[in-house]
DNA sequence: CAGCATCCCGTACGATACTG
DNA sequence: CAGTATCGTACGGGATGCTG
């Protein structure tokens, strides 16, 4: 059956992983996303992870768009508007997400640098 | 009971997250030391964690431990002894990672960039 | 408003050589 | 074996200015 067998051999995936969320602001951005659920204009998005540049945020969400992660609407309208939503694979992500929010929360105190 | 309330508002946790696991090989290191859960050498270490330099997998071991997520035990042996093992602080990320390992073996096909 | 183009800097990371 | 030291490059990522 192949079970990928190791507990010592293939530490693959989260190697995959790095590539996906690699960068200062990917997983705020997605979980952003992921939490929001609806659709959400680009500067809503900029507001609410805080000081990131547009520069930055345009280049996440392209590869996340890339990625199928994440879904862009553009509106035709005379002031434009553009509308992210995370995919139902990118939503099937939260639970991970959540997790390792929680495990944050839960710890940020023992992760302290002060020895 | 306060939930955490937002829903739109707290992305901090994992900008925290990502403050720890930043760098290309935090992620892969730490979770071959969860895996193989006992105490591993520095050598053996490294080969597992494919083609990561002394340096590299040095400067991170350094940081889990700031961060109590892992030990070091040094061996006054002739041929120099080191081992790395992680803390039950760490292991307590195992389900979370565990997870998202999961994630990435199920969708790594869908992640594809081909369009 | 959304976002591309440009400039610029710090540092993350790799390769190599040296030490206890 | 398990590091430290040094060097050089590539890339991340911030600031600013310009366009449809």
């Amino acid at each position: 059956m192949r079970p990928s067998s190791d507990t010592a051999q293939d530490p693959c995936p989260m190697v995959s992983f790095v590539q996906i969320i690699s960068g200062k602001w990917a997983i705020p951005i997605l979980y952003r996303l992921i939490v929001t659920a609806n659709p959400i204009r680009f500067s809503e998005l900029q507001r609410a992870v805080h000081p990131i540049t547009q520069k930055e945020l345009t280049k996440q969400l392209r590869l996340f768009e890339q990625r199928h992660l994440v879904t862009r609407r553009v509106y035709p309208e005379v002031p434009p508007r553009v509308e992210y939503q995370i995919t139902p694979l990118g939503q099937s992500l939260k639970p991970t997400l959540d997790s390792l929010a929680d495990w944050m929360r839960q710890h940020q105190h023992d992760l302290t640098t002060d020895d």
